[in-house]
DNA sequence: TTGGAAAGTCAACAAGGCTGACATAAAATC
DNA sequence: GATTTTATGTCAGCCTTGTTGACTTTCCAA
């Protein structure tokens, strides 16, 4: 260990990491995901889609005009498997794919107004429950809460999750 | 609202939510999710197992002796959903099967030594990230993180989340 | 003794990951 | 100008993990 003889009360408090308090935390990851998708899956059982397409509609709408190979850092699944969420979404109309002017090998995607329309249904439910939750657990514990899951994330993954943050206009 | 002349302070706060801070939650849920389970999917990928299998393994070392019901209502998938992956595992000789002695319908499951094992390097695995998560964040953090996963979870999911929090010998 | 709960099994299917191979257009480089 | 690289799309096929529905076996309990 690093901190032998150096900061008492900080190694201290850090001794008390248990691995029981550590499970306490895997568990309620486990448990509180399968609540945070619950919503959109229930709007989306019955339509022709999921939460891949969920997924997209989020980040489209997130960063209009973003490209494919953007999408694809972004959600970190191939090519084939976004494609083939992004086509259904083509074709019925939620998502419209404009070739580049600058470069006429990309595709800047964009949601239509029904793409709106159905993120928009979808990103509500999700919110309510986070406003819910965060609310519940006090102003004190959003900021932990945030923290925590940050630190969480593979380099590559905060990194993206930071330009996203940042990138609000 | 129950709180409309009390406690100003606490709503004014809470008015402070804005749509974009809940953005923000929700894609940290997302980056922090792949980040949780990067580490196990990498330890499984090249056996026969996934991230099911982890999950039965996790909840059966979890609470020794549980039954196949009782594991169902926990995961939250189909028996026939269940029942491949404990095939697998019982088959593999990671999980022993039991039959109950009270009532003989009932299996109960338990982990075998090569199952232990697994499960240990598992959870070893995702403990570190945690662990390291929970470091990076501070103490402080590590209490809003769990209210707020808490209060994200489905009453159900909630429920089963805190008798297992109970149960720990 | 009979109804129903617990468990298991078979079949079929869907979503959403994956790999590999290949095509096209456009940009970049030599 | 020719060649290579990049961005995208597409076909085919595979895997994991979820689903439903139908059916059986076991066996507790009314």
């Amino acid at each position: 260990m690093e901190h032998s003889q150096t900061g008492a009360s900080h190694s201290e408090s850090l001794l008390f990491l248990t691995d029981e308090q550590l499970r306490k935390g895997i568990e309620a990851m486990f448990f509180a995901y399968r609540g945070f998708t619950a919503d959109p899956d229930r709007i989306l059982e019955g339509m022709d889609y999921g939460r891949a397409h969920h997924r997209a509609l989020h980040f489209i709408h997130r960063s209009p005009g973003t490209t494919v190979n953007n999408l694809l850092n972004i959600l970190g699944v191939t090519k084939q498997s976004l494609n083939r969420v992004l086509r259904a979404l083509i074709e019925d109309g939620l998502v419209e794919s404009r070739v580049g002017r600058a470069d006429k090998r990309e595709r800047h995607l964009h949601l239509t107004k029904k793409g709106a329309d159905l993120e928009r249904s979808l990103s509500d439910a999700q919110r309510a429950r986070m406003r819910a939750a965060y609310r519940a657990a006090g102003p004190g514990a959003v900021q932990g809460f945030r923290q925590v899951l940050e630190a969480m994330m593979d380099e590559e993954a905060r990194r993206q999750y930071q330009s996203l943050k940042e990138n609000t206009p």
